[in-house]
DNA sequence: AATTGTTTTTAGTCTTATCTAAATTTATTT
DNA sequence: AAATAAATTTAGATAAGACTAAAAACAATT
């Protein structure tokens, strides 16, 4: 059984590296867990020798298959827990993460499948981060308008569904680009518009603009 | 805040000391803590410093009022997690001991509240064990015959409804006497029989006796 | 009261995970 | 290419919680 400690290295690791399963910098892991450089180096040796990370010194670190599915399986336990804490103990979706920090550490498997179930198997967490299931495989991504994205969810824009010149510059000006990171903070039901966040900077868009911007979660 | 180590010396302190709150000896930590008992000192000096529990060395320990409000609240949590297992994510009364020996070492209040009223604050676990309110009290028992018990449920003899000669031999062969513990293991549909645990030990007694045994839990 | 046996405590080690400070390697400038 | 800066690793220390072996205190017997 590994320790928290390890989980929690593993899954700042796979946090960092994203999907191409780059190499991620000690300074970098450091900073994620908001520990000491030093402190890295010698948990990333015990990583290696238990056969959860490459490293080669002062080269990097990347996850092996073994680290990769120990962190993906962090990850599902983190985000069912985010959800049944928002679904059914009606937490607000903006303080879960401490407590999942904690859950998503409890060894079992048959707790976390039940759980699964008992959810319905969701495919998406209250912040719109994809569950993996059983397998560690993540939900196919489809594209949706961004008025159709509901409160607290977040995805990045893959394309638009209009061409007007005015409508493209509009967008530029809100630094709404190609790959940028949207989030919806607020839905204004009166007039359907949105609060969002784009690359982190909060802004307000009318749904007309919603309705013709394309995102995948 | 408290390790998990901590808090399960405290639990175990709890457990042995019974609602007295009896002086515990170190050795009968060690053994319930499946420990040694020069561990059990360091922890025990160190719970003292933190005005957990009370110790006078080679004369035993006790929970102070701050230590006794803890181990109760750990032990709320364990049954409110177990109820949790058995009646939301079918486990068997059985398997659940080992998870909620994990999850009661979660630290977030609002969980437990909001846990707590999702499973629509049960009194007890599914053990027959009684679970501690929000401040620490344990529900008012009540005595009921057997019959009514249910599959897994325990308490302990307090009387008879009858005092027929015969039926109260028949009690004593089968060593069922004012003060015994007994455990329902499997209720039989077909006569209304149970198949129970008195002290540990199993033995079957039909719907009769059953009726006439009052229990409280 | 002295001896034996049991319980408890102390002293000294070990492992895990962290830290600081110093040394080393890699990257960047001049 | 040498010098400086940044990143990384090593060395040595610390705290928590456990262990073994030995010493001390208490309990039970003769």
């Amino acid at each position: 059984m590994n320790t928290f400690a390890e989980e929690n290295y593993l899954k700042a690791i796979f946090k960092l590296s994203g999907k191409q399963k780059a190499s991620v910098s000690t300074n970098a892991i450091a900073e994620e867990l908001e520990t000491k450089a030093s402190s890295v180096t010698d948990m990333i040796k015990k990583l290696t020798e238990r056969g959860f990370v490459n490293y080669q010194k002062y080269k990097g670190t990347s996850l092996t298959k073994k680290g990769h599915e120990i962190a993906v399986h962090i990850v599902r336990k983190h985000r069912l827990w985010e959800v049944f804490l928002v679904k059914k103990l009606n937490f607000q979706w903006d303080e879960v993460h401490e407590v999942a920090e904690q859950l998503e550490h409890i060894k079992s498997s048959k707790l976390v499948e039940h759980l699964d179930t008992f959810l319905g198997f969701p495919l998406y967490d209250p912040h719109g981060d994809p569950i993996p299931n059983k397998k560690g495989e993540f939900p196919k991504s489809f594209s949706a308008p961004l008025i159709d994205l509901s409160k607290g969810k977040k995805g990045h824009v893959v394309g638009v569904s209009q061409d007007n010149p005015a409508f493209l510059q509009y967008l530029d000006k809100l630094e709404i680009h190609l790959g940028s990171k949207i989030q919806v903070i607020e839905k204004v039901e009166f007039d359907q518009s949105l609060e969002i966040k784009i690359n982190g900077k909060a802004t307000h868009i009318s749904s007309e603009v919603a309705k013709n911007i394309l995102i995948k979660q």
